[in-house]
DNA sequence: CGCCGAGTTGAACTGAATCAAGAAACGTGG
DNA sequence: CCACGTTTCTTGATTCAGTTCAACTCGGCG
């Protein structure tokens, strides 16, 4: 399963050297764990970052007693419970498997270490970065100016598998509605 | 003015080393333009990354026929784009001087050959796209379950000037609202 | 069988949009 | 320096998309 995920970073971000390869394997782990485990809570330091090579995990975090999603992680995803991360505090953020996973984790320090070390790996990390980045303004412009309607067929044209693997409720808090709203947009008792 | 703003650069996001310095110095250039004018305009090609040494910049999108305020950018901030820059598309946005502004400019090939070349470059490109990752981030957070009031304070707590410097209109987008309601929200005749 | 979480439906409510006037501020030329 | 048009901002009345709260359905599963 390593040698499976490091092929699919590889292939989906940037080609690494042999000698970064080589150091890469020493520095990533392996975890599989099931559906439901909390990887991540709220208030921890967490420096961890995870590449999910099968299954899925979701971000969220609780605002007024009630839980928003904030992001959800794929195959082939990274994820990371991004404030405490990237700026050393606290998270807001659970990290909560949706699915029994298998994922690749490396801490913040080795990836620094492996970015310091090599060209190359520095370069992944702008790549990664930068695809997260392109994904989160498509999220601010859905969630700027676009009806629940939209934000919602926007989605599932993102992701067409989101419904049979998420349930509606973290769904409905990622797109910024309650569930009450999504299950009538589904039924389209909405009007268009 | 070039030394100024890549003193900027250095001191603000990740230092570099002489030669890198110097190499960068070979494709930068400064750029001074003024109030109202479109440095960018939708559907054309941009491969142009800036860099704020003076002034203020907006990018926005149209949508049914409205300005969709997209991003702002100040003194020490880069902006680009980003769609187009990035993914090689025409651009939704336009990019409009808010201010008589003093802009550091570069291409996309010199950038890339720059971070092919130096791996501090690299470094530089990966720290300045975390930062916008970021601020992306906490803008999609702020989308997703606050008010329009709180959405304002917020704003105007991360930057207390850009009310005497954007227009009411443009800020109104920015927060996902209509003019309208950011003018009850500053009389504060909307309830809290 | 009865419980339990996930999803649906209904009715009343509300925050913000829309539409429509005005009032202020701004700049440009006479 | 003032008159003019233009852009920027405010205010009011009405409408509507989406929330809230509450009840209900459905499919598992001990």
């Amino acid at each position: 399963m390593l040698e499976n995920g490091i092929h699919r970073i590889v292939t989906n971000y940037c080609p690494l050297s042999p000698e970064s390869l080589a150091d890469f394997r020493q520095y990533v782990e392996v975890l599989n764990c099931q559906k439901g485990e909390q990887l991540v809570k709220e208030g921890q330091h967490s420096d961890k970052l995870l590449f999910i090579v099968k299954g899925c995990v979701k971000a969220y975090y609780v605002k007024d007693g009630k839980t928003i999603t904030d992001w959800f992680a794929f195959e082939n995803d990274f994820i990371c419970a991004i404030t405490s991360f990237f700026l050393f505090v606290p998270s807001p953020h659970y990290i909560e498997l949706i699915e029994d996973s298998t994922l690749l984790v490396i801490t913040r320090d080795d990836m620094m270490t492996l970015c310091n070390k090599h060209h190359d790996f520095e370069r992944l990390g702008r790549i990664s970065t930068t695809k997260t980045m392109l994904q989160l303004q498509q999220r601010v412009v859905s969630l700027q100016f676009e009806s629940a309607q939209q934000r919602y067929l926007n989605l599932i044209a993102v992701h067409p598998s989101i419904e049979l693997r998420v349930p509606l409720g973290d769904i409905a808090s990622f797109l910024g509605i309650t569930q009450e709203t999504l299950s009538r947009i589904r039924a389209a008792k909405v009007r268009i």
